[in-house]
DNA sequence: TATTTACAGGACTAACTTAGTCCGATATCT
DNA sequence: AGATATCGGACTAAGTTAGTCCTGTAAATA
């Protein structure tokens, strides 16, 4: 089905929340308040939160009135890097992360074509940012946000 | 990881194979011919062209001197084909595939800049070929291969 | 300084998905 | 008739993911 797992979907929708909660200066929220605030269970919430805060997208205060904030401006904040902090490499397949993940790897016809694809996705993931995605960016307020085409080349081709 | 399964990892090795099978006036492979030449089991391969015979992307013929050969030639399969055939609909997350999917859809903030990402990776897998794959469309072979880049419009923004 | 609050870092379990196998039935060619 | 190959489905094993839980540590407050 190529799909993200639910972890990866509910840490989207966590840092969209820090976003919003950091416009209105409440930029500290600990694990419980996102829970309420998502519905989601406590523990799933903070297994979560504590991943990003390892990954550094969040920064972690303990103690009490402890809590989390992000840890960059949400223009700074890729989708790739979310999807990345929470489930690793973006590989589409096991061959293209690189050599010596597929036996076939000598044999295989379209290895390298599939490396480009695989580029192409992962970097229109690089190109949308926390602040497109809950809709706050400057670029999104004034004009489309358009999100370039990454060329694919294939490595065949000479030119 | 967001990665493809297996299967179709396989699926689309298979259908390169037939690709280039077909310009050597070999068209049409049984499972054990496929299961050799890629080095996988025969019970696999078997499966999995079994399902692309179903979707139409390969035409099969029973009986002695049978096997499987392209449904339709290879600049008209796209990628997006492909992996529709052997998992379903591209979706990177439930909600994607439309409504009634997600219980927080009321009040999920990112839903819809989420549809957009989708649509654009899935348009960058249905820009491209077999024959891309492969190497050997004639666009492919005369230019280096443009996959144009989906323009990701934010719901938001008003233009 | 004692107490409370909240994150840190794991281990752990249950549910689900995927990969891979196998078998009986049907169609086709010689 | 007999051999060959797909068709359609059930089935199992392995791996992954989702979700829980527990102990330790840091920070704030009274």
């Amino acid at each position: 089905m190529l799909r993200i797992s639910k972890l990866t979907d509910y840490g989207l929708v966590l840092l969209a929340h820090y976003a919003a909660a950091e416009e209105q200066s409440e930029a500290v929220k600990n694990a419980r308040e996102m829970a309420e605030a998502t519905l989601l269970p406590y523990p799933v919430v903070s297994k979560i939160l504590k991943t990003l805060a390892q990954e550094g997208l969040l920064l972690s205060r303990r103690g009490s009135k402890g809590g989390y904030s992000l840890g960059l401006p949400p223009k700074e904040i890729r989708v790739s890097d979310i999807i990345e902090a929470l489930e690793g490499p973006i590989t589409l397949m096991a061959c293209t992360a690189g050599p010596g993940h597929c036996e076939q790897e000598a044999t295989c016809q379209i290895r390298d074509p599939w490396i480009q694809i695989n580029g192409a996705i992962r970097e229109t993931l690089e190109r949308i940012t926390l602040a497109e995605l809950v809709g706050n960016s400057p670029t999104a307020s004034s004009s489309p946000n358009q999100i370039k085409q990454v060329a694919f080349e294939n490595p065949r081709d000479a030119h």
